[in-house]
DNA sequence: GCTTATTATTTAGTGTCTAAATTTAAGCTC
DNA sequence: GAGCTTAAATTTAGACACTAAATAATAAGC
């Protein structure tokens, strides 16, 4: 809906769209098949395929159909060439960063992680740790790096819709992560940054429970309780990028901070431990240590140990009023928690769902992620392909690179 | 981004569409105008006018430039034809209907209100009652119904993206209001239905205080709250329309209810009075009556009672609360005010501001909308609207009908 | 009345599409 | 293998919309 000028051109220029995009979702197409999709007549069909060879994002397949079935002339087939270039994901932690190379069709082709020094590792190191991962993951992929169209980075701020992390956010400080700086100073690579748990959401839209689903919430909820937005399968930003941060839920009765599964988990499980009460928690954590991991906790409920399964309880019925809150905001068709300990999580779901229907007159489905560590870095393999698809006929692939 | 074919004429359209937009933001513009704002040939820009003004949505005005000024042939000068058609505004609330006819630049030209019968009328009276009022205020306006392009109808319930209210909603059984039922059943007028709080939202940022904004809640907090949620320009649903809605904040402590400013004013000031505090509201509401209205709260408030002071703070620091969830939620640039008791509401804002500054790291800027009651009725034009213009190239205007 | 400036209109040329006719490359039948 | 059938590709003619350049119109200034 914007103004702008048109050129004859320009239709050649929406046509190959339509056209790319049918043969991004087939996977090998006639021009038939074409006409059906766009239509568009044979003749212009086969005229835009050509084109689309031509500048290298779709090849020819070598007809050879199946024997003894169609009469006639053998029809051309045409394909989406996930080869023209591959792209980044990466999710950028306080502790670590994963790599992920996928090519132009998502598949996942390199994946590689790496822990920081330390928390007290400066930008720099950070950048050439970041830098060194990416370079061990492009080459286990075979994948040089003038192939890379674009990079998607997680981080755990809020990014505005231009791709800044918010002013006066810690992250800032530790990474540098902006456009032609830290890691991609020297490579002429797109760089585009998200927030972390946006890009679950895109995830988990694009592979996870939410295919298919316009209206989507994805909540990260490991250490920390944040949230990914998606509204008319649009991602929601607000001003600022702080859109679903759940920074302050401080307020809300029940809420008492942004405390994520595992933290509370944690919390729970010691205070009980200190507490000396008996549970099963204490002979999974051993004698002589006061620290619980939030796993004790889950595997200890899983046992059916009592105290254990209260804990579950009072967590699902907080994240229960997150989740109300979440829906009276923007009603959602589901809701996906995801993060460090979602597959545990799944114990949590009956108690969660059924407190969210006392909360909620008309409650989304709710759903665990089961795509893990890979989450994150997998959004931001569908946010640099969506800058990628959504630019496509303005870049050159890497193979006519140069030519 | 839709797959859509496309043919040569799709070229003419887009650049009808292109030069039509430059019109309706210009009061009159030569073909140079156009040349430089569309970036086309001046051979191409008076095609595309004359095409315009052809299918009626523009006219050629009588160049009578001023005299003395430019040398060469005079320019002729195109502008938008805001008497091609009209739109109608409602707001369709339990107790009353409003009414607004607007021409296609916006300006209203007509307006009429009406009460329904009573609160137990049925679906069949509201219906004549609607219909009656459209009536009237399109006579006063001498505007024929055959030049109404679209209508815009604002309810207090969800409505989600196709127009449909919320099932089950108790105002479903009130009204009957679906396509070509109810007030429309004997008019071809597209009608579009949509959340009351949604269009207040359209308002304030078309002629409000979000103008150019484009990330903006509008909290309606008359009786009941409810919001409006603006996301880079386009408004929130979700699945079902309930974006928004505030129906479940019962669980935020503080904020026992979805409760709007008038109750609250009335609800306290009521209790305050049978607890026989001393306070100017008694005065006011004169003797023997125990009902308090809200107007006498912000009037005691005004002539500095402490008792109505305290009332206001209280309510203020609810709405902050209320305010602070949007924000996390949202991150918008802005939160407006509005609803019945909006003009008074300004007393609350230095109150809620400072609370909300205390709730929130980085606070929206809140305002008070200053425009009371045709607040919802002026959203639904803009949606109206938004309609005609989306779809005008492809609409005939009034004048052109039958020709 | 001439020049100059500005705009409108006309003309020739180009890119893109459709529709219809023609060609190509198979399978099938005898 | 010749000939028929079929499906697809290619070619051709025509339509539409645009640009660029040439031409015409109209007013102000001298």
């Amino acid at each position: 809906m914007d103004t702008s000028a048109t050129t004859p051109q320009l239709l050649r220029h929406a046509n190959l769209r339509a056209v790319l995009e049918v043969l991004r979702a087939s996977p090998a197409v006639t021009g038939t098949d074409l006409i059906q999709a766009t239509g568009l007549t044979r003749a212009t069909v086969i005229a835009v395929c050509d084109d689309l060879i031509a500048r290298g994002w779709a090849r020819e397949t070598d007809a050879s159909r199946a024997p003894g079935g169609q009469k006639g002339r053998p029809a051309r087939k045409f394909e989406f060439n996930e080869h023209a270039g591959h792209v980044l994901g990466l999710d950028v932690g306080m502790a670590t960063v994963r790599v992920l190379v996928a090519d132009l069709s998502g598949a996942v082709v390199g994946r590689e992680t790496a822990r920081f020094s330390g928390h007290d590792a400066s930008a720099g190191e950070r950048s050439e740790t970041i830098t060194a991962t990416i370079d061990a993951a492009l080459e286990a992929a075979g994948v040089p790096g003038s192939s890379v169209l674009s990079v998607g980075v997680g981080v755990a701020a809020p990014v505005d819709r231009k791709g800044r992390i918010a002013r006066g956010h810690h992250l800032g400080a530790l990474f540098d992560l902006g456009h032609g700086k830290g890691p991609w100073a020297d490579r002429d690579w797109p760089v585009l940054l998200e927030n972390d748990a946006n890009l679950a959401a895109l995830a988990e839209r694009w592979r996870g429970a939410g295919s298919g689903v316009d209206n989507l919430a994805v909540v990260l909820a490991g250490e920390r309780l944040s949230s990914g937005l998606i509204e008319s399968g649009r991602l929601l930003h607000g001003s600022g990028g702080g859109a679903g941060e759940l920074g302050t839920l401080e307020i809300v009765e029940g809420v008492g901070s942004h405390d994520g599964i595992a933290k509370l988990a944690r919390l729970w499980g010691t205070a009980a431990l200190k507490a000396g009460e008996p549970t099963l928690i204490r002979d999974l954590v051993g004698p002589g240590t006061t620290r619980v991991s939030a796993r004790f906790v889950f595997e200890a409920a899983a046992a059916g140990d009592a105290l254990a399964l209260e804990i579950l309880d009072r967590i699902a019925r907080r994240m229960a009023r997150v989740l109300s809150l979440i829906t009276t905001f923007f009603d959602p068709e589901l809701v996906v928690i995801g993060g460090a300990v979602a597959a545990s999580a799944t114990a949590l779901l009956p108690a969660l769902t059924e407190e969210l229907g006392k909360l909620v007159d008309s409650p989304p489905r709710v759903a665990v992620s089961d795509m893990g560590e890979a989450l994150v870095p997998t959004g931001a393999v569908r946010l640099a392909l969506d800058h990628v698809e959504a630019n496509m006929l303005d870049l050159v692939p890497a193979a006519r690179r140069g030519a």
